[in-house]
DNA sequence: TTTTAGGTATGATAAATATCATTAATTTTA
DNA sequence: TAAAATTAATGATATTTATCATACCTAAAA
């Protein structure tokens, strides 16, 4: 069942691809697999953590519990990401939720061994912060969107966001199930204000509407109104 | 004028502190000082950077300019803080723009030294990340407070955070001098928006406004303002 | 299968925020 | 110092967005 990190295709998309040969049988030895239901927190804010979960499999969002109760979803993973690290990094309690959107296959690596390993291999820190860093570029980038962008904007950037995320099925529409409630969450607005723009863009023939699901029909009309066009 | 590293005051703020009396040499012997005029940009978004900027002294602000033209405030930094470090470890270029609102007095250490520390020095890289994962913590709840807290909210808190960071002049106003477009630039609002709510939080006798310059008479009503109260 | 609950959709209305216009104050420049 | 330019302040108005109400649909539960 557990097979081996060495064996593991999602080494390959991350810092993992810099581990040595016998760091990575260590992390083999010591890990742990698990599964995460749909709706389970894989971690919680406010909570301390004690390792770093490699996603083999599944989606997630990362949120925020605002001050008001709302939530707030500030980033999706999906299988190939690391989670935790800016936590074990900067020695602080995690940030975020981890909720699975979907259940997900994970492997859980003690702390000991990654700051072990970032320790005595500067490819691997090299690697970790080169990460970090790109989060926090594109963490800059969201809070300008944020602030300055209407809610339509933000609605048709993260569209594009998604497809580009998470792909396309066999019928074309982004390959992610979201309630309304979460898509209104990630651009920080009323449910209902986020149905009527999806409305308003099927109205327009910019996306198709199949159930909860999403296809873009014109990926350039959004971008454009992505920057306000 | 341009003295040794060894006996920056700056040292002891960040990463800097890890650094051993020889790293330190070096950075003194390849370190340029420059003198950064209010106005002048220190980082242009969209450039490369090749080294990293030591603040000695002086305020910036961090910004990004937005596809519909406005500048948006993500940060703001001083006298003892580091910039570029984003960059140089994700290797990408600049994000932000760095705008003096003052005359700064700065430290340019080219980027080789930086490099060079990093991989032989893992305390200091393991500082480095520590500070960027904590920026990168910041970030993620600020995209939060933008998406989710109205105006009035954001512009409590954003006053809060100055004092905090910036302190208080012999008057007891916030340390810095900012005009009202940088405040709105900084919550996300229209000037007039910003103009208005001080105006009103002048009224309420929460703050004082003398000239540019704002002095928080009660801190605990912002503080219970900015999480919606 | 019927019932129930959660999610989606849409109208009506209220509240928040932006924009435009104007004046006053302040700072910069000549 | 006077003139010009920038910044601040405030009213009037328009636009955006949130809230409340209700209906509808879909999927799970009894």
């Amino acid at each position: 069942m557990s097979s081996k990190c060495r064996q593991c295709i999602i080494k390959r998309f991350n810092a993992l691809k810099t581990l040595t040969h016998d760091e990575l049988e260590k992390f083999s030895d010591h890990k742990t697999s698990l599964i995460i239901k749909k709706g389970d927190n894989l971690m919680t804010e406010g909570n301390a953590i004690n390792g770093l979960y490699c996603i083999k499999d599944g989606k997630a969002k990362l949120t925020k519990l605002n001050t008001n109760g709302k939530e707030q979803i500030i980033k999706f993973i999906k299988g190939g990401d690391i989670l935790g690290q800016r936590s074990i990094l900067s020695d602080e309690l995690v940030g975020l939720n981890a909720i699975a959107l979907e259940d997900m296959h994970v492997c859980f690596i003690p702390k000991g061994d990654i700051i072990e390993t970032i320790r005595e291999n500067n490819n691997f820190s090299l690697q970790m912060m080169r990460n970090i860093s790109h989060q926090l570029n594109e963490a800059n980038t969201s809070i300008s969107q944020m602030a300055q962008k209407p809610v339509k904007d933000r609605l048709a950037d993260t569209l594009v966001q998604l497809e580009e995320l998470f792909g396309v099925d066999s019928e074309g529409c982004i390959d992610v199930v979201l309630t309304r409630e979460e898509i209104a969450n990630t651009i920080g607005t009323a449910t209902e204000s986020a149905i009527r723009l999806l409305s308003n863009l099927k109205k327009d023939g910019v996306i198709d509407l199949i159930g909860k699901k999403i296809k873009i029909i014109n990926k350039n009309t959004l971008k454009n109104l992505s920057e306000g066009y």
